[in-house]
DNA sequence: ATGGCTACGATCCGTAGA
C-alpha cells in the first residue's frame, strides 16, 4: 500500500495538480491539509471520478483536512475530542485495516506569541488523543503537516533557524512526546540523502536554493513501522508552475 | 534591508502561512 500526505495550500487552486499527481503516483491513501475550503466547496465528484472516496473536515479560508482512499473509509472522526477548537485540523478514518489520522498542526507564527502557545497546547491535545487511539488501534498512521522540523538535519540552515518557530526546543519536545507514545518517524527508518525537505518558502527562490524544512511527516505504530519498505518526499509537484509550498511525503507499507 | 511569495476575502490592503 502507498500512503501519502500533502499540504496542498488550497484544494481549489491545486485540484488539477492533485489529479495529475494521483494519476502519476497512484497512492492508495492520501492525507490532505490546508484545503482552505468549506465542505461544500470540496471537489468530491472530480475525486470520485479519479477513483477516490473522501472524508472531509473543511473550513472556509483557513485550515481544512481530508483523507482520500481507493477503498472505503470507515468510522470517520473529526477534530481532537476534549480539545475545544474552531479550527479544522484533524480527521481520522479506518481504511484497509489501518487507522489513519490526518493532522494539520498549528503554525505557531513566532516563539512566545499567542499562536505559539496555542500550538503547544494543541500538541498536548494531540498527544492525549493519539495515546488513546493507540490503545484502540495498534495499526495506526499519523500523517500530516506537523509544522515542526524535528532535528537540525531537517533544516537547511540550522544556525539561521536556531530558536525560531518550527525548531524551538518546546516544539521539538512536543514532537518527541509523540514518538514517546511508540510512534516512529517513517522517514528515519531508512538511510536518507542529506538536505531532504518537504517545504520551501515561496520567497527568496527558496526551492531553487533548496532552502527548506522537513515538517511534513508520516508516523507509524510499531506493527506498521515493521512493514514499512520506503519513506520518501516527492519533489516533483513543487517544480510545477503555481505549486503548493509543500511537497508530498510518501510511504510504502506491507499490509496484511 | 526582518523584506522578498501565495491564497483568501475583503477591496485597490490586511491576515496568514512557515
Amino acid at each position: 500500500m502507498k500512503l501519502a500526505t500533502w499540504n496542498v495550500n488550497s484544494i481549489k487552486v491545486r485540484l488539477p495538480q492533485l489529479l495529475d499527481w494521483l494519476a502519476a503516483a497512484q497512492p492508495d491513501v492520501v492525507c490532505l491539509q490546508e484545503l482552505k475550503s468549506a465542505d461544500a466547496g470540496f471537489p468530491l465528484a472530480a475525486l470520485a471520478d479519479a477513483g477516490y472516496a473522501c472524508a472531509v473536515n473543511g473550513q472556509k479560508t483557513y485550515n481544512g483536512v481530508a483523507i482520500l482512499a481507493r477503498s472505503p473509509l470507515a468510522e470517520i472522526a473529526m477534530d481532537l475530542p476534549g480539545f475545544a477548537d474552531e479550527q479544522k485540523r484533524v480527521i481520522a478514518a479506518g481504511v484497509q485495516g489501518l487507522r489513519v489520522v490526518c493532522v494539520y498542526c498549528p503554525n505557531g507564527q513566532a516563539v512566545g506569541s499567542e499562536k505559539y502557545e496555542y500550538k503547544l497546547r494543541w500538541f498536548a491535545g494531540l498527544r492525549e488523543y493519539l495515546r488513546v487511539e493507540l490503545t484502540k488501534h495498534p495499526r495506526l498512521v499519523v500523517a500530516g503537516d506537523f509544522n515542526v522540523a524535528p532535528e537540525d538535519r531537517d533544516v537547511h540552515d540550522p544556525k539561521a533557524w536556531e530558536g525560531q518557530v518550527h525548531v524551538s526546543d518546546p516544539e521539538r519536545a512536543a514532537w518527541r512526546e509523540l514518538l514517546a507514545l511508540g510512534l516512529q518517524d517513517s522517514f528515519r527508518l531508512f538511510e536518507q540523502p542529506e538536505k531532504i525537505f518537504s517545504w520551501w518558502d515561496y520567497r527568496m527562490l527558496g526551492f531553487r536554493r533548496n532552502a527548506g524544512l522537513r515538517i511534513d511527516h508520516i508516523l507509524l505504530s510499531p506493527p506498521l513501522a515493521q512493514g514499512c519498505t520506503a519513506s520518501t518526499i516527492d519533489k516533483a509537484p513543487r517544480k510545477l508552475e503555481r505549486p503548493s509550498d509543500h511537497a508530498p511525503a510518501v510511504v510504502e507499507l506491507r499490509v496484511g
